[in-house]
DNA sequence: AAGTGGTCTAGACCACAAC
DNA sequence: TTGTGGTCTAGACCACTTG
């Protein structure tokens, strides 16, 4: 595995290949990182173990590591290691949300307040499906909760969930965890939730939603409609949220 | 400047130090991308050259200029150069502008119409004066345009320019422009936009703002505030945005 | 003191683009 | 053929963390 791209050492079985060595070595962690030999928060090999057990230089496993973190995969900290990223700590919780006060100060307002309304299973429709890459009529977990800013109802967000990977999710167990949801699905389903798309509209909220979020049925809502992946792309959630903006806005930033 | 990160030779005078080395360098080449030594899509010197230049190694101009292109300031092209990142390419038209057709096929509708209803001299206000880091009652320039998007009107924007910088920008020249905007500012006023943020809200439209969209009273709006920035984080715009969500959607990919 | 990631170097070779 | 960025290596030393 030194010098050929191509080749295929006992090292690296069923990597297809022609791609730099760096990208092979990043491809067998990120099968370790999905297979669970490694979980959330916990410390991967050093680079030197890495670099002896793949048969490359640490520079080379140093690379593949880079891209990693740079993906906010694994987290590199200097003097400890480096450990598989995860949403439960106290520094990064709610990494995906992105609607903060129009003060700027996210902590003055303390941590949110979540009443799960309900979580049900129930047959995918045709839209949820694909979204979801099931087939239509396919078991999904369905939920929905307000999340309370300072108190006051700010998000109303529906959850749709494969039921095959979250067998066993309860509304209890989404009320009653302390902190991020995809948190919970880590320690209690193995899901580590690596990236997201949203969409984003403006819209009116229906009678029933209205009532929900405190507001009148003529009140400007955002609508943010968000499908997290897991590993290799695999979607494994769709949300739909509808956000206030009346002291809070959705915060981007563009580079 | 070969072993000691805070050693300030010839190469090195006036910075700060006690960085890393490949800091300092993509500091310096920072300072010549800024000082416009190079111009957008301009060649910038090889890695060798900039190795000889600093009295580094290449690997260390190449980590530098790694993390230049990864801000997006610089582009990487193999077997040719690096060039200073321009947003006068036809690739990469809008770099900015998150608004994509519910399609997904931003190309179908071919090129966004602009229409330009003024720009005027004015004096800031209090609060455009302390986005753009002015004094309330400095010059600056006030733009008001509709964008059309497949025939539709759908965006309506409001653009505040510091006075200094833009002199001379008649509506004529935002409007006979066949590029971005901000094409038009790096090649007519030498001012380069480099990163961006945006705060995001659902609103409802004025009487004015609904007639000018073709929309009514009614009609929920994505309010997009952007606060668009040079080098070194200094604001040169300021950008309220209306956006029509009918037909399309703000898109945002979290990681 | 030992182990980790972080920086820096020097040299080799590869892949791509232009002449 | 030449020059560019891209990859890979090997070894040195620095900075941080832990025992």
């Amino acid at each position: 595995m030194a010098q050929t791209p191509s080749s295929s050492s006992a090292a690296a079985p069923q990597t297809p290949a022609f791609s730099p060595l760096y990208q092979q070595i990043k491809t067998l962690i990120l099968q370790s990182l999905q297979a669970g030999e490694w979980k959330p928060g916990e410390l991967i090999p050093s680079e030197i173990e890495l670099a002896a057990r793949f048969r490359v230089s640490q520079g080379t496993v140093r690379k593949a590591i880079d891209e990693l973190a740079a993906e906010n995969l694994v987290v590199r900290r200097q003097g400890k290691g480096t450990f598989v990223a995860t949403h439960a700590e106290q520094q990064v919780q709610y990494r995906f949300l992105r609607l903060v006060p129009d003060s700027g100060d996210a902590r003055a307002e303390g941590p949110a307040q979540r009443r799960v309304l309900e979580c049900k299973r129930v047959r995918a429709n045709a839209d949820i499906a694909r979204c979801l890459a099931l087939r239509t009529g396919d078991a999904v977990l369905q939920a929905r909760r307000v999340l309370s800013l300072a108190g006051v109802p700010t998000i109303l967000e529906d959850i749709w969930l494969p039921g095959q990977p979250f067998k066993g999710l309860t509304a209890e167990r989404m009320a009653q965890y302390p902190g991020a949801t995809y948190a919970m699905f880590e320690l209690e389903f193995g899901v580590r939730m690596v990236r997201a798309d949203e969409k984003i509209r403006a819209v009116l909220p229906d009678s029933e939603q209205a009532t929900l979020l405190g507001v009148d049925a003529h009140t400007p809502l955002l609508s943010v409609e968000r499908l997290a992946c897991t590993y290799h792309d695999t979607p494994m959630e769709l949300r739909r949220g509808l956000y206030r903006t009346d002291t809070h806005h959705y915060h981007n930033a563009l580079s």
